[in-house]
RNA sequence: GCCGCCUUGGUGGAAUUGGCAGACACAAGGGACUUAAAAUCCCUCGGUGUAACAACCGUACCGGUUCAAGUCCGGUAGGCGGCACCA
C-alpha cells in the first residue's frame, strides 16, 4: 500500500466542505441533552485582517468545544462581529464609503480567514451587531435601562478624545491618552447619556463569589470598582474669621476611611470645584488667589494633574476655619487639586500624621502635625499601619485600637447626629453617548413639553438614516444632526414637533449582550426565547483577553444582572467561566504592530505549513496564559511533527487492538492529553503525543488500534488531516468528530517495572528498576536487596529510609 | 506609591504541586543518504572536569525550614501587567 503525499491545502479543504455540507457542528434543538456553550470574543472586523493573536483563543476553545461534542454534549460554539465602531468610521469617512459597506467588506475577509483555519464555529447563528434586526434589542435594552433609571443625561465633565472629538468612559482612558487613538485627553463638560453602572457596584462585587473566574481577572475588577469603608463626618464652617460670632455657619461634609483618626485632623482641603468654595466667595479675603487656583486646575488635563502628583500645590481660603466637631479646634481651610470632586464629596479632613498624601502636604506649607496613632515615627514619615498602634490624643479613644476606635467614633458621630458609616466606589458611571454615526442610535426623542420619550418599542429598530457626509460637526456633535429630515420628528408621547438624540451608543453596546443572541440568533419578538436562554445560559467558558476585564467584561455583567433583576435572563451571571490567553509578540519579542513592523499574517503561515500546523503552532508554542515571541521556525517544528504522524501511517501494522508494546503508553497518553486540554495546558498535551510518535517509531511500527486514539486525541488540535488519515485506513465507520473522546484504563497506565533514584543523604548516587506497584515498605525491601544498592550502602550505618512508592528511595546513613 | 504576576540551557518552554531539573521543540554542531543542495534519518547539545567514566557546581541573589526545595517561608535585585493624589 502506497501513500500520498501530506498535501495540507487539499485535505484542509476537502474536510470544510464536508463540514459544512453535514451541518457538523450545530448546535442541536434537542434540549435533552447535556449542554456546552462555549464562546470567545467575537472580534471587531478591522481592516488589516486576522492577526495572529485571533486563533490562539479561537483554536483553544475549538479543541475544548471539539472534545465535548465527542464527549456527547451538545455544544453551542458561535462566532459574529463587534462591527460598530470609529476604525471603520474612520476609514468610511477618509475613502468616502458608507461603513455599512466597509464593515460589510471586512466581515466577509474575516469570515473567509477564520472558515480557512477551521474552527467549529456553528456559523447559523452567526450574529453582526450592525444588523437592524440585531440592534433592534440592543435599542430595546437601553429603553429598559432608561424606564428603570439607570440611564440620565449630564453634564459633567466628562473626558473629551481631543482627536477622535468624542466623550470617553474612564475605562478607555489610558495614561491620560486614548485607548483607541491615542490623543489628548482632556475634561470638558459636555451633556452625555450616562449609565449607573454604580448602583450594581455592590453586586458586581458578591458576584464574582460564585463564578470560576481565573483569580487575576475578579482581583481587577474589584480594585477597579474600588469599594472602601468609613465614614462621613459633617464639619461646619465658620465666617469671617475673625470676631467672636462668625456671621455665617454652613456644612460641609467630607469623607474618610480614617474616622479613628478625627482628634488629628489639622486641617480640611476641598477640590478646586467644591461649590463651598464659590458660596463663601466673599468672606474669602484672598479670593484673588483662589480664583487663579481654579483657573489653573480646570485648565489641567487629567494627565497633567496625575504627571504633578509628587507636588503638592494649593491655596489656604483665608478668611474662613473649620471645626473638628470633636472638639471644637479652629482649623484652616485649604484647596488643593489632590482632592478630587468626583470622589466622596469632594471634601476630606486632613490628617497628616497618618495620611502620606496630606503629610506631604502638611510639610509643604507648614501645617500641624498631630500624632493620634502611635507606632510610627512621624518625624519622618506618616504612620498608616492600620493592624498595630495604640490610639494617643485623641480624648475618649486614648488606648483604643485602630479598630476599636473607628467602632466607637462611629457610635459616636452617629450619636451626636453629625456623621455616619459611607462605604465609596471608585467606579463612575459610564459615558454612553458617542457623537458619532457608526453606532446604535439612541431611541429617545426630546419634546419640550414632555422631556425625554422613549421610541415605542414596536417601532424598534430605529435605523440609521442613511447619510453621506460621516465627519462630526465643527462643534463637535453628531454627523446625525445634520440629517434634519430624521432629527425632527413627533413626539410619541403628545404628538407635537420634536427632536430625535443624534448621539450614538459606544461600542460596547452591542457586544454587552451578544452571548445572549447566540441562544436564539433569529428571534423577531424578543432578544431571546426564555425556553432557549433558560436552557443555553451561562456561558459555560468564556475564554478572552485581560484587556477587556474592566471594559467589555466588567459592562456585560451589568447588563447581564440588570436584565436578571428585569425577569429578562434567567442567571444572575453571564458567564461561569473566564479564562485570559496571552499575548502573542513578534519575532523580536515586542508586541506586534504595523508601525514596529513585526506583524505575522496567518494567511501567509496558513499557505506555507498549513492551518493543522498553524494551529498546533499556536498552542504548542507556550504556556497558553502567558505572552509568548512568535517564531516561524518553532511552526515550521510543528509541521514536522504533523508530517510524522501523517508517515506513521505506513508504520500501521494490521492489528486492530491497542498493541501490547504500546498498551500502557497509549493509556497513560490518553489520561494525560484529556486533563490537559481541560487545564488549557495544551503545550504539554501535544509535547505528549510528540513523544508518542517518538516511542512508536523508535518501535517501528503500530497498531490500527494505537492509530484510532493518537488520531482521536490530536483531532481538536490538527482536525484536517486526522480526520484524511482515518478516512484514508478505514480507522472507523464514522468520521472522528462523530465519534466518542477515548476513555483510558488506569491499570494499563502502570508499566510492569519502573525507574526510582536511589539516593544516600539526599544525593542521588544510582537509579534501579522496581516491579510497580510496590509500596514504600516493598520498594525499601526490594532496594535493600537490589546489588547495585547493597554496594552503596556497604560498610554504612541505615538510621533513617525514605522510600516514595514509584518515585526514589532515600538511605539516611551514618 | 499600591495590587497582582513573573525570573529555569543559546531560544520557547517542561517538571504529576515538596520527590530523578532541563520533558517536548527551535537553533547550533557532527554524521548518513545525495554528483550537489533541499528534504529525511542518526548522534551531540547547562557548566567545570575527564581519553571516557567519576566527581563537583547549577533553576535571578542572600538566608531559613526539610531526609529532600525550581516548588514552602523571610529578605534583596530585575522584569511584566493593572491601578494611580480614590482620602
Amino acid at each position: 500500500m502506497s501513500f500520498n503525499e501530506y498535501n495540507p491545502s487539499s485535505i484542509e479543504k476537502k474536510w470544510q466542505g464536508i463540514w459544512e455540507a453535514d451541518k457538523a457542528f450545530e448546535a442541536s434543538a434537542d434540549h435533552s441533552k447535556l449542554k456546552f456553550f462555549g464562546l470567545i470574543e467575537f472580534p471587531y472586523p478591522s481592516g488589516n485582517g486576522l492577526h495572529v493573536g485571533h486563533p490562539r483563543s479561537n483554536t483553544a476553545l475549538d479543541i475544548i468545544c471539539r472534545k465535548r461534542r465527542m464527549e456527547g454534549y451538545n455544544v453551542l460554539f458561535p462566532m459574529g462581529w463587534d462591527a460598530f465602531g470609529l476604525p471603520t468610521e474612520n476609514f468610511a469617512i477618509k475613502n468616502q464609503i458608507h461603513p455599512a459597506i466597509v464593515t460589510k467588506q471586512n466581515v466577509d475577509h474575516f469570515r473567509d480567514q477564520l472558515k480557512m483555519l477551521g474552527f467549529s464555529f456553528d456559523w447559523s447563528r452567526e450574529v453582526n451587531t450592525t444588523d437592524p434586526n440585531y440592534y433592534r434589542w440592543t435599542q430595546w435594552i437601553f429603553l429598559q435601562l432608561f424606564k428603570a433609571g439607570l440611564a440620565y443625561k449630564s453634564s459633567m465633565p466628562i473626558n473629551w478624545c481631543t482627536s477622535c472629538k468624542v466623550g470617553l468612559a474612564n475605562e478607555e482612558v489610558v495614561n491620560g491618552k486614548c485607548e483607541r487613538c491615542g490623543g489628548e485627553v482632556v475634561r470638558q463638560v459636555k451633556s452625555q447619556w450616562m449609565l449607573k453602572i454604580t448602583d450594581y457596584a455592590d453586586k458586581l462585587i458578591e458576584g464574582l463569589d460564585s463564578v470560576n473566574f481565573i483569580e487575576k481577572v475578579k482581583i481587577q475588577q474589584r480594585n477597579w470598582i474600588g469599594k472602601s469603608t468609613g465614614a462621613e463626618v459633617d464639619f461646619t464652617i465658620c465666617a469671617p474669621a475673625n470676631g467672636e460670632n462668625p456671621a455665617v455657619e454652613s456644612k460641609v461634609t467630607i469623607y474618610t476611611t480614617r474616622p479613628d483618626t478625627l482628634f488629628g485632623a489639622t486641617y480640611m482641603v476641598l477640590s478646586p470645584e467644591h461649590k463651598l468654595v464659590e458660596q463663601l466667595a466673599l468672606y474669602i479675603t484672598n479670593n484673588d488667589q483662589v480664583l487663579a487656583y481654579k483657573a489653573e486646575a480646570a485648565r489641567k488635563s487629567d494627565f497633567e494633574r496625575t504627571e504633578m502628583a509628587k507636588d503638592k500645590t494649593g491655596v489656604e481660603l483665608k478668611g474662613i476655619y473649620a471645626v473638628n466637631p470633636v472638639d471644637g479646634r479652629q482649623i484652616p481651610v485649604w484647596i488643593s487639586d489632590y482632592v478630587l470632586a468626583s470622589y466622596g464629596t469632594g471634601a476630606i479632613m486632613a490628617v497628616p500624621a497618618h495620611d502620606t498624601r496630606d503629610y506631604e502636604f502638611a510639610k509643604t506649607f507648614g501645617i500641624d502635625i498631630i500624632e493620634v496613632v502611635a507606632g510610627g515615627d512621624i518625624s519622618k514619615e506618616a504612620f498608616t499601619d492600620i493592624q498595630e498602634g495604640t490610639m494617643i490624643n485623641s480624648g475618649f479613644l486614648n488606648g483604643k485600637t485602630v479598630a476599636e476606635a473607628k467602632e466607637s467614633i462611629i457610635a459616636w458621630l452617629e450619636e451626636k447626629g453629625i456623621g455616619h458609616a459611607k462605604v465609596n466606589f471608585k467606579l463612575r458611571d459610564w459615558v454612553f453617548s458617542r457623537q458619532r454615526y457608526w453606532g446604535e442610535p439612541i431611541p429617545l426623542v426630546y419634546c419640550e413639553h414632555c422631556g425625554w420619550v422613549p421610541v415605542p418599542e414596536d417601532q424598534l429598530p430605529l435605523e440609521l438614516p442613511a447619510i453621506e457626509q460621516f465627519v462630526q460637526t465643527d462643534d463637535g456633535e453628531s454627523p446625525l444632526t445634520r440629517c434634519t429630515d430624521w432629527v425632527n420628528t413627533t413626539c410619541p408621547h403628545c404628538g407635537q414637533p420634536a427632536k430625535r438624540e443624534t448621539d450614538t451608543m459606544p461600542q460596547w453596546a452591542g457586544s454587552s449582550w451578544y452571548y445572549i443572541r447566540y441562544a436564539d440568533p433569529h428571534n423577531n419578538t424578543a432578544l431571546a426565547d426564555w425556553d432557549e436562554m433558560n436552557y443555553w445560559l451561562p456561558v459555560d467558558w468564556y475564554n478572552g483577553g485581560m484587556e477587556h476585564t474592566t471594559l467589555h467584561l466588567l459592562y456585560s455583567r451589568f447588563w447581564h444582572k440588570f436584565l436578571y433583576d428585569q425577569g429578562v435572563v434567567p442567571t444572575a451571571e453571564p458567564y461561569a467561566k473566564r479564562t485570559a490567553h496571552g499575548m502573542i509578540l513578534g519575532e523580536n519579542g515586542e508586541k506586534m504592530s504595523k508601525s514596529r513592523g513585526n506583524v505575522v499574517n496567518p494567511d501567509d503561515t496558513v499557505a506555507e505549513i498549513g492551518a493543522d500546523a498553524f494551529r498546533t503552532y499556536e498552542m504548542f508554542m507556550g504556556a497558553f496564559d502567558q505572552p509568548i515571541p512568535w517564531s516561524t521556525q518553532g511552526a515550521r517544528g510543528c509541521r514536522k511533527f504533523l508530517d510524522r504522524v501523517w508517515k506513521l501511517q505506513e508504520k500501521m501494522t494490521a492489528e486492530e487492538e491497542v498493541s501490547a508494546a504500546l498498551k500502557s503508553k497509549v493509556h497513560g497518553l490518553i489520561k494525560k492529553v484529556s486533563d490537559d486540554y481541560e487545564k488549557m495546558k495544551f503545550n504539554t498535551a501535544i509535547a505528549a503525543m510528540m513523544a508518542f510518535i517518538n516511542e512508536a517509531y523508535t518501535l517501528g511500527s503500530v497498531s490500527r488500534g494505537d492509530m484510532r486514539a493518537l488520531l482521536q486525541l490530536l483531532n481538536p488540535v490538527a482536525p484536517h488531516m486526522t480526520e484524511e488519515i482515518w478516512e484514508a485506513n478505514n480507522l472507523g465507520a464514522q468520521p472522528i468528530y462523530k465519534t466518542a473522546w477515548p476513555t483510558y484504563d488506569e491499570a494499563a497506565i502502570a508499566e510492569a517495572e519502573v525507574e526510582i533514584a536511589v539516593q544516600i543523604l539526599g544525593k542521588i548516587k544510582a537509579r534501579i528498576m522496581v516491579p510497580s506497584g510496590l509500596d514504600a515498605a516493598g520498594t525499601e525491601e526490594f532496594a535493600k536487596n537490589h546489588d547495585a544498592v547493597k554496594e552503596l550502602l556497604d560498610g554504612k550505618t541505615i538510621v533513617k529510609v525514605i522510600a516514595v512508592p514509584g518515585r526514589l528511595i532515600n538511605f539516611i546513613v551514618r
